[in-house]
DNA sequence: AATATTAGTATACTTAAGTATAGTTGAATT
DNA sequence: AATTCAACTATACTTAAGTATACTAATATT
């Protein structure tokens, strides 16, 4: 009930919307966004693991990442207080349901190569 | 069939999901691409009206935009040589499905504000 | 003939995003 | 006591994205 359903209910695109959408694009946008969320639906969670998952990453923009998705309410950060400390990173419950935003996007990809296709 | 739909899932998520992720990414990410979608949605389709329609683009980021997105299969450019010539731009078919993409990214967005809250 | 309109292009510049490389802190291992 | 490891931070730099301002070419209007 709260989807952009067709073009006449665009005409009326609520300001909230664009809200929403904006807020989606920012989690997603930038070139680790989306290898760093697929790493953590994958399951690794330390530093360490998701740098070392990632090829090329520098510590730095993990780092950066990490926070932004964390302000963001996308991820998690868990300080363990054993010994040797322990961090450890996870998607919250709006990081999980992501995967809804993504699987729209494999369709629309996988349907739109096909259309280009048949259209040359 | 061919969603991601579960983290399962996403374990083996095939390179072709990657690839069409990263399309439906591009032709989203950057300051003017939802703007200019969104107008052409609402049905203004000449370059003038494109720009008066969104406040303080340049020419110069509408026209590398219009361009990208041609190329991109999502618009269409048609000159009509009328006098004077009249050059109209509309979305192909994907550009309209692009919409489905947009509605998970309102729900999502939507769904994480009231979760977020909730959990303050 | 001078001015306006549409659909842009050209050049120079600024800001944002990302990279490279080295260093830090605190505990653990050898 | 010296080295290693995890989880980062600091500084300097490069590349990409976006802005500002001015201009052009082809017609149309006054």
């Amino acid at each position: 009930m709260s989807g952009v359903k067709d073009i006449s209910t665009v005409k009326a695109c609520p300001r909230q919307f664009v809200l929403a959408i904006n807020d989606t694009l920012n989690v997603l946008s930038g070139k680790w966004k989306l290898p760093i969320i697929a790493t953590l639906l994958y399951g690794k969670s330390r530093f360490k693991d998701i740098q070392e998952n990632i090829e090329k990453i520098t510590p730095r923009m993990l780092s950066k990442e990490l926070k932004d998705l964390e302000m963001n309410g996308v991820v998690k950060r868990t300080v363990y207080d054993s010994t040797p400390i322990l961090i450890e990173y996870s998607l919250t419950k709006s990081g999980e349901d992501i995967l809804k935003v993504l699987d729209a996007m494999v369709d629309w990809g996988i349907a739109h190569r096909t259309e280009t296709l048949s259209n040359v």
